[in-house]
RNA sequence: GGACAGGUGGCCGAGUGGUUAAAGGCAGCAGACUGUAAAUCUGCCCGCGCAAGCGUACGUUGGUUCGAAUCCAGCCCUGUCCA
């Protein structure tokens, strides 16, 4: 392993976040004698931000940390392209409202985890589609388009790939990564930016940004990204049955948000710890190695850590007073979701789908019949059982992790 | 614009006139075992219905037929080659 100099290569280096980096000792010796602007680009194709993206928040945290700059790039111009990395589709067209919303509302997440001001190295927002929305076409193709040669371009594993899968790549997508270079040199020209990072599939286009600022201004620029990031048994972070994990709240309760860190595998708890949690190295290690069953201390560590990051000590607390009622001691925790009994009472069915437990009544009634379904703790196996109108507080269980409350009107 | 190939359930992928709500795999849900873990085994996996059954569904619109995902025609979309 590398001896880096600088306190930033350092911090990233033993917390887990290095994959690639262009110029691992330029940037090194950069970092040692500057403040270093540096940035991540964040697509606005959505409300919400998922844990996928968890890693470049963080990323951008820990270049805070360290001392640095980190601006957030949103997309809104690029989002109206479409990033062709990684997709065998067209992404649909959004509207200049959905963008402007989405970005609004990515904002939360971010001012919770970086500091935002306008000190020499608190963190900025910036939108593409400021500098993006005011290029010519004619001036685009003579300034940038000069330096990108087609041979090149469709060597990109973005492109290529379509090309195998014999998956349509529109020319607007083909262009992606003529702006994605194209930022990285502006933000270069107007905000002294001197490093970009990014998840590993966005290496190319980091690197044609730094090819870009090379050739355009002659100036040196940075690249560094982390690892693609996977659960243990191999699939990608962020999706679970109910969808992505998102990063706010209105998309993603929290206690839900607290249950998939406290779910994860085993094998991930040191990962997610490094990568996700302030806490200081030396109890990670502690935590990751505490044997057998003693790891489910280190996952509810995780749990509260990331969800008090993302979502506030209030949410964390919460989430992990109701974890330890509802599991632990076989109670209701605040934080279950909630139906409730009208006076005339339901039938079970009716109350795992009106609770979410089950999408469709022929769901719930499989939920019935394969025995998964409680109330109190008790299997129900007869889908006609009914819950009185005056059952006052019940505890309706789906399986052995979702639990949630009925409650007459 | 021309020739050829193709468009099937969340995804991949069989299926070329009835026995097809559509094989198989992945993902998902539940049960057993556990530690709210992993692995493994078992069941489930379009909607409504206790059920018999009904309703929708194989790009789209029409047609042939007692009967179509399967045959025919138009249209839309995609790929490959040609212009």
């Amino acid at each position: 392993m590398t001896q880096y100099r600088s306190t930033l290569l350092r911090l990233l280096d033993e917390r887990g976040y290095i994959h690639q980096l262009t110029d691992a000792a330029g940037l090194d010796a950069l970092a040692a004698k500057q403040v270093v602007p540096g940035y991540i680009g964040f697509d606005a194709t959505a409300p919400s931000l998922h844990v996928g993206s968890l890693v470049q928040i963080m990323m951008l945290r820990r270049l805070q940390q360290a001392g640095h700059k980190p601006i957030v790039l949103m997309g809104g111009g690029t989002t109206r392209i479409g990033d062709p990395t990684g997709r065998d589709e067209s992404r649909k067209m959004l509207s200049d409202e959905t963008i402007a919303a989405n970005i609004a509302s990515i904002r939360t997440i971010f001012s919770r985890l970086l500091t935002f001001g306008d000190g020499p190295t608190d963190a900025v927002m910036v939108d593409n589609q400021d500098w993006l929305g005011q290029l010519g076409y004619i001036r685009l193709l003579q300034e940038v388009g000069t330096h990108f040669t087609v041979n090149r371009m469709l060597t990109f594993d973005s492109v290529r790939l379509r090309l195998e899968r014999e998956q349509p790549m529109t020319f607007l997508e083909f262009n992606y990564m003529i702006l994605q270079g194209y930022d990285f040199r502006h933000l270069a020209q107007t905000a002294a930016v001197r490093l970009q990072m990014g998840g590993s599939d966005q290496w190319g286009n980091i690197v044609n940004g730094i090819e870009l600022g090379r050739r355009m201004d002659g100036t040196e620029l940075f690249g560094l990204t982390t690892p693609l990031l996977t659960t243990a048994d191999g699939a990608k972070m962020g999706k679970t049955a109910a969808g992505a994990v998102w990063l706010n709240e209105d998309a993603l309760p929290a206690w839900d948000f607290w249950q998939y860190w406290r779910n994860c595998d085993d094998r991930d708890v040191g990962k997610f710890l490094r990568l996700f949690t302030d806490l200081p190295l030396d109890e990670i290690r502690q935590l990751e190695s505490l044997p057998g069953s003693g790891i489910n201390a280190a996952k509810v560590v995780l749990a509260n850590e990331v969800t008090r990051l993302c979502r506030g000590e209030e949410a964390a607390k919460t989430a992990a007073a109701t974890a330890e009622a509802t599991f632990a001691g076989g109670g209701i925790g605040a934080d279950l979701p909630e139906f409730t009994v009208p006076p005339e009472g339901v039938t079970i069915i009716e109350a795992l789908v009106g609770i979410g437990f089950a999408a469709s009544r022929g769901e719930a009634r499989r939920l019935v019949a394969g025995g998964g379904a409680r109330i109190d703790g008790v299997a129900i196996a007869d889908e006609s059982h009914r819950i009185p109108g005056d059952c006052g507080e019940l505890r309706i269980s789906s399986g052995k992790k979702k639990h949630g409350v009925l409650r007459s009107a």
